[in-house]
DNA sequence: CAGTGGTCTAGACCACACG
DNA sequence: GTGTGGTCTAGACCACTGA
């Protein structure tokens, strides 16, 4: 037995993991990686793309732990609607957190993005989207102080700034251009979002554009993977 | 000197990388490991993400490289078009390698998917997508054996299986509905794209539909990021 | 306090490219 | 063979949780 390689490895943590009932607690790293005859540097190693995929769940301090079914948080990228609003068609409640509203002077980039004289005030808007079990996604807001301010933010914020512009009604919003990347999870993105260093996340680089063609709002926005699903329908070219 | 945090090592690393011209070798690692006052792996774990924004390359036995700008393939989603053609349209030349064509048995969720009998023949196809410096994606096909046979793949293709089926002229397409991911490199992609196992990738699962709603080509494809640049315009719901 | 995951270290060996 | 990056190990210490 014990073909030492990293993709039996793997198996036999699909094995393991699979084996147990949902929200149980696996046994801890240095017990499975003397059982699996690896170190725990490896079996930690073997173990970052089940958390990624949603199977398991990591808590400093408790243990490793066994994810049921997650509910998807599904949308088409045709349309831009908030978290909030898909949430809510799928029945899932979500809140915010860690939410911090800074105010600051655009450099050069977003200046050049926003069309703004250099140097210009702005709010930037960050926070982290959860659901009842975890954080699943960390969403910041780089906006014009004159489109949103300070007061507005506090009063009637509910974690989505494109609800708040819509309903604040002023600048009539026609489209978000918005990049697709992958990323690694920065140290503060993954403490955040309580996951591992250097772990993968989707993310949207966006500017919402109002249909006279300004730029109001410059947003970077971090997703989980295992808990989104973002689907295009392409036209054959 | 020597704040010894992650933060810290990376700002250092960016300082050393963008010190130099491109196409210079950096020091070894256990010379820089030693040279910061870091252990190797946390040297690596550091350089990860220089990789991932394509600022520098590593090649087993020779070293690791700073890299200058790379030509963006940048393409909208609403529309799908082959890799060729996005690289033509900024006069990059891609090649096609590690070309494998095997015929095998649907399984129960792909014969769902294409809506066949269970245990139906279908061919893959898979390669690498490769530019003079280096593989930047990863493509792999699968479709029915009546729509593309093994002939046709072995005499006109040029790497796109698009391109084919539009050559061919025979099924009217429509459309591809693509899925978004985020998904970390398996060992064998990194060793195909050249990476870290781990690494991030940006991945598209795409179900290519006929105008009578069939579908006809199920695929998956890996994208390095730093390479390539996808975005689209999101109406305002 | 004890036990968990998170990080880091020093060292070893393997796989690979070049001379 | 020599030197590079790729992988793995054993061990240590930190940060956090709950008793």
């Amino acid at each position: 037995m014990s073909n030492h390689s990293f993709q039996w490895l793997q198996a036999e943590l699909t094995r393991i993991i699979t084996a147990q009932p949902a929200g149980s607690r696996l046994p801890s790293e240095p017990a499975l990686a003397k059982q699996l005859k690896v170190s725990r540097a490896t079996l930690r190693e073997a173990m970052r793309s089940f958390e990624t995929q949603g199977l398991i769940r990591r808590k400093q301090g408790l243990g490793t732990f066994v994810i049921g079914a997650v509910p998807l948080i599904d949308s088409g990228l045709e349309i831009l609607e908030s978290i909030e609003i898909l949430a809510g068609r799928i029945g899932l409640k979500v809140t915010f957190g860690s939410l911090t509203i800074q105010q600051e002077k655009a450099d050069e980039a977003l200046a050049k993005i926003m069309n703004l004289p250099s140097g210009s005030e702005v709010m930037r808007v960050s926070r982290v989207i959860q659901t009842d079990e975890r954080p699943v996604a960390y969403l910041v807001d780089i906006l014009p102080r004159e489109v949103l301010s300070e007061q507005e933010l506090q009063s009637g914020f509910t974690g989505s700034v494109l609800d708040l512009l819509l309903r604040k009604g002023t600048a009539p919003l026609a489209s978000s251009r918005t990049e697709i990347k992958a990323t690694g999870a920065s140290p503060e993105l993954a403490h955040l979002l309580e996951v591992q260093r250097g772990d993968v996340l989707l993310q949207f680089v966006a500017n919402l554009i109002t249909n006279q063609g300004k730029v109001i709002d410059h947003s970077l926005s971090y997703f989980l993977p295992g808990y989104f699903s973002f689907h295009v329908n392409r036209r054959v070219g």
